[in-house]
DNA sequence: GATGAATGAGGCTTCATTCAT
DNA sequence: GATGAATGAAGCCTCATTCAT
């Protein structure tokens, strides 16, 4: 029964396709990224790629999916522990400027896929953006709850403060400034999203 | 004057080939855009285009600064007039809402070049990016001459307010409103901005 | 309008293709065939057989009607003049045994496309194979017409001396018999057909 | 003796090979069938394939050697009873009508082999040709030792008796005749090619 | 200047075959 | 012996680019 031998090395594999997967796509988009490539940069021969994803395209959806997960964790264990609203928006914009740190080939291609123009996966980027506005959401319900905030929507407030936060980080981005730089703008950051949000009431 | 009509005719083939580019290139992004199909669109030979441009990637470059010069255009018009920096905010998210809106291919082939994956084009987009970001810095250093408001470093403010503005229209999209709604939430939009701006201090 | 000058290039081009598809074709078979080589031996670009041709499965079948096209317009060509059945299924015979040796290319790939287990082609090969019956049939009409012989089902009648003819003639290469010895049984395989013909009754 | 049991495990398994194969080349042709889905069929692994047979080709070859002995059993069979040359005759289009309806997938792989465009199967496919041939051969004999018949050529006129039956077989599955149809024409069949041997006198 | 037929590099994908388990 | 995961050669096809007309 040679099929049961490794499943841990089978996941490991997937794993590693999908690194570098993410890799190559956030250097060249889909287009541009070679599967031949990929492989090689798995050490893998070109046809492996093959017997863990059906094609290009589901190798890129699966990378997504991937990469949406591994950021949620990120965001939701950024948010487990309790809080004022004003402390979460900051722990949120932290745990975002670390991803788009530490992962920035996920972050990229993440949100290449959400703003690019490819409409392919715009679809399933948007269904894995309303994952993580749902995250947001729930830390808005609870603040209301406690009576901290009002607001009317609670998923259109959450989706503009997500945006909101990868907005700063974009075009933290294009100014060239450092993870410290943004790190230090964390609390501003929060007060900014937090007087908004009154201010809209 | 021969010489000139051939600039004028010259001039608007150019203009015709921009604008199909612009279709294309915002229906399908830049590595499925077919010269070919553009070509047609823009009622001219394939060979033609090179006439007028040195392969694709010139073309999109090309295309990307036209865009980008009209829009400036309309950012530039819509803050012209004097006023208080809240009404003029607002009337710089009206201009982009209307952007958006009416010239949707220009908006989302450039939000693409911006925040997609292809390098290439980031920094030419960039580039534009700090264009458009100077217009507002204008407006910015006329409200701190005025006394309406301070704040350390105008050039990232004023990226931060387009990017923002930038972010409310693409999570509005995400959300699926319409043109009407966005335009509503102009004034509150301004005004969430101006809070923001002075909680930063 | 460049576009018109070459219509007979166009038509040259074409041929040129078929003709070496068929060869390859014949050589290899449709799965082993390749593009790459039907267009070096074609002394043209792989690229330009698209022009010419949709796909390989489209190229085949273009090839397949062209040369029944051909062996057709020589059939007909045998049986063009008078005379009575018996020189007439003869002259058949001699125009198959010389199709079989001048162009056996041709002959080899429609007898495969027929006889081959290959489905894809074989709804082609047999609305050809009509065609080809159709002609013998109307030789038999004629014969009948005269009071030569009398048979029940013409359609069945003609196909089945197609079907004897070539099967003589697939026998004879079995046995490595050459062209001349073929032609020398042309008139005891039409006397054969027609006694048998006869017996049928 | 678990050596023999072992050798009877081994010859089933290469035979549930060759039968699925069979089903599987008649299916789809050499180049389109998979040895993995064989493999499968058979409820063996992929690579145990190759540990009875060298390669594709030659589990090709095996299973057309297969066939034909299976079919020469059968028309050896069918032949065994003395008789008339014209009852053996019918009798051996019988047998065939009987192949082609019952063993049909094997039929068609063998015709296609033989007529197909593949020179590597052709050379075995007329191999085995001439072992149909001899049987048929052998009856002739006979009959010329009767004195029913005579002929030059016995090896020549058994391959054209071969070939003519096959004829009669593939030209009614083009018109799509029950194998009821074919058996009522036996009779007839046997006759037509009596009367045309004759003639050829 | 304009054209579009021709080109061929390049890329995804398949599948027979191997070999470590 | 049996297995099937891994391999990589091979092939169809697309499409940006060239260039003769």
């Amino acid at each position: 029964m040679p099929k049961i031998v490794d499943e841990q090395t089978r996941e490991a594999t997937r794993r590693r396709i999908i690194h570098e997967a993410a890799r190559e796509f956030a250097r060249l988009g889909f287009d541009q990224a070679s599967i031949n490539v990929i492989a090689e940069q798995a050490g893998i021969g070109k046809g492996t790629i093959y017997l863990y994803f059906e094609n290009k395209r589901e190798l890129f959806l699966a990378m997504l999916r991937f990469i949406a997960q591994s950021q949620l964790t990120a965001i939701r264990s950024a948010l487990a522990q309790d809080g004022s609203l004003d402390t979460r928006l900051e722990l949120l914009f932290r745990a975002f400027v670390q991803l788009a740190e530490e992962e920035s080939d996920s972050f990229n291609v993440y949100m290449s896929a959400l703003y690019g123009v490819n409409r392919a996966f715009q679809a399933e980027a948007t269904r894995l953006l309303r994952d993580y506005s749902a995250v947001i959401a729930l830390v808005l319900e609870e603040a209301r709850a406690r009576g901290e905030i009002t607001f009317q929507d609670v998923d259109a407030t959450a989706l503009m403060i997500l945006s909101l936060t990868e907005s700063f980080i974009l075009s933290a981005r294009v100014l060239g400034q450092s993870k410290q730089i943004l790190l230090l703008q964390a609390k501003k950051t929060a007060r900014f999203i937090l007087q908004g949000l009154t201010a809209e009431q």
